[in-house]
RNA sequence: GUGGGUAUAGCUCAGUUGGUUAGAGCGCCAGAUUGUGGCUCUGGAGGCCGUCGGUUCGAAUCCGACUAUCCACCCCA
């Protein structure tokens, strides 16, 4: 297919039979965020190269081999964003966000970019729905956004586990790095060759490899969560202990260790088995020492990401409930010019009224008008003719059952015997039968 | 970056051991007595059979490369 009428790889349209679905979630979300304080914030779609380089790390997959990075015009190095959590916290920095009542409580939608091979549930341009809880140390903000979650996931319809684990402090995760790289270093040649550098690079990540022989190594090396200091060992009780207070169930996973540099203390994943191998729904956890690192306030922080597009594809898989579409409520047909007019400015008058109105632009037959009619799913249609000019009166049909009712043309807005009054009648007799049936 | 599958109409797909003008269903358009939808019937439009090369008298069909796509690894949301 010609390069011009096909989107870039890994590049995902969406059409208009599917938008509403989006806009329901993304309504959905940002509601919910909302009873829990968060309020919406909008950072660039790109950033200084740089600042993803310190926040991300550089030695994570991210910033080495999936970064959109190019030089502008101006010489500058800059990236489209890879993820969210930079660009927010370096906004709230810039804007002294941090200096006013704390925690400071943002939530954001926003799309992503990483170089990466699509597959499913795995997009290049990918979207996110995310929140950063700034300025808290305390347990009860990991349980509060962790339950901010959950409860999202409850409204939506989406069923999917939590895993929880802690990767600790700065000092108590150097000392288990270490334990580790001893344990695996003494049989290293055996590892396979990704495991042989993530010995040097990310000794963390030997022990989800999928080679036989590295997990057979693996079994039996130490657990992160053995060697948490006494601070980080009190941070992650507490944690648990406030998710069971709140009822919300969850497994401890040792193995989860977040590819992006900053976190620290609690990580979690929200993971369904419905949508294949990218089953990672959402996914975050705290990072306490980033806001320093990237020259703001020595303060705490924790937040997550879901993605937009896994989230939609595990609501179908699990058969989520999503709003009825909008109806046309009338198509007003014409024949002629004059007639046409007409038909538009009937058309209007229940636009006014919000409600969804068509007529013919298509210079149509009235019959295949009818058909276009009955194609909207139009509860009430029209045909203005010559005579009906004359006569001053319309038949609005109801295309349910066929039934009409006359309408005086000239019968202002308001009046019974009004195109829109008429529908305004239809509609309490809806809700009354609606009512009736239960 | 590494594997494997796939590539025919807008969509979902047939297409025999290579053999004439490449098919179906859905969708779209138009008709089936005057100006009325759904159901039915009839007709129509719409394809460089992913691209390039090879084998062959002859390729949608066999072979190769490329590209795209899907799935998995990896990575991550």
């Amino acid at each position: 297919m010609a390069i011009l009428t096909k989107g870039p790889r890994g590049t995902q349209d969406v059409l208009p039979a599917q938008s509403y679905k989006w806009q329901y979630l993304e309504k959905k979300v940002m509601e919910i965020a909302g009873l829990y304080g968060f309020r919406e914030i909008r950072v660039p779609t790109f950033e200084h190269t740089e600042l993803f380089n310190r926040s991300v790390g550089d030695t994570t997959d991210v910033v080495q081999k999936e970064m959109y990075t190019f030089e502008d015009k101006g010489g500058r190095s800059i990236t489209l964003r890879p993820e969210g959590t930079a660009g927010t916290l370096r906004s709230a920095i810039e804007h002294g966000l941090l200096g006013d009542a704390l925690p400071v409580k943002a939530a954001y939608l926003l799309s992503a970019f990483r170089y990466e091979k699509p597959q499913a549930g795995r997009l290049r341009e990918f979207h996110q729905f995310g929140v950063e809880m700034l300025g808290s140390p305390a347990a009860a903000s990991d349980a509060e956004v962790i339950s901010m979650v959950f409860h999202m996931f409850r409204a939506l319809g989406i069923e999917a586990q939590l895993e929880l684990n802690s990767i600790g402090c700065p000092t108590c995760r150097a000392r288990y790095q270490k334990a580790l790289r001893d344990h695996f270093a003494a049989r290293r040649e055996e590892l396979c060759d990704t495991c042989k550098d993530r010995l040097e690079r990310n000794p963390m990540r030997l022990l989800d490899c999928k080679s036989p022989v590295c997990q057979e190594i693996g079994q039996g090396a130490p657990m992160m969560l053995d060697f948490l200091c006494e601070e980080c060992t009190a941070h992650f009780g507490q944690v648990k202990a406030r998710l069971d207070g709140m009822g919300i169930p969850y497994v401890i996973n040792p193995k989860i260790v977040r590819g992006l540099d900053y976190y620290t203390k609690t990580v979690f994943e929200f993971v369904t088995d419905k949508i294949g191998a990218q089953s990672t729904i959402c996914a975050g956890g705290r990072y306490d020492g980033l806001i320093e690192q990237l020259g703001g306030p020595a303060l705490p922080g924790i937040g997550f990401a879901m993605g937009l597009e896994r989230i939609l594809m595990t609501m179908d898989a699990c058969g989520s409930p999503f709003p009825e579409q909008p109806v046309c409520v009338a198509f007003i047909g014409s024949m002629g010019d004059a007639a046409g007019a007409k038909a538009a400015q009937l058309v209007e008058q229940l636009r006014a009224e919000e409600f969804w109105a068509e007529y013919d632009t298509m210079g149509r037959s009235v019959k295949a008008q009818m058909k276009f009619a009955n194609k909207l799913g139009a509860r009430f249609s029209a045909i203005i003719g010559d005579s009906e000019l004359e006569a001053g009166v319309i038949k609005l049909k109801n295309m349910a059952d066929g039934t009409t009712v006359d309408i005086r043309l000239d019968a202002p807005t308001g009046e019974p015997g009004s195109l829109v009054q008429a529908v305004y009648d239809s509609r309490l007799e809806e809700i009354a039968s609606a009512l009736q049936a239960k």
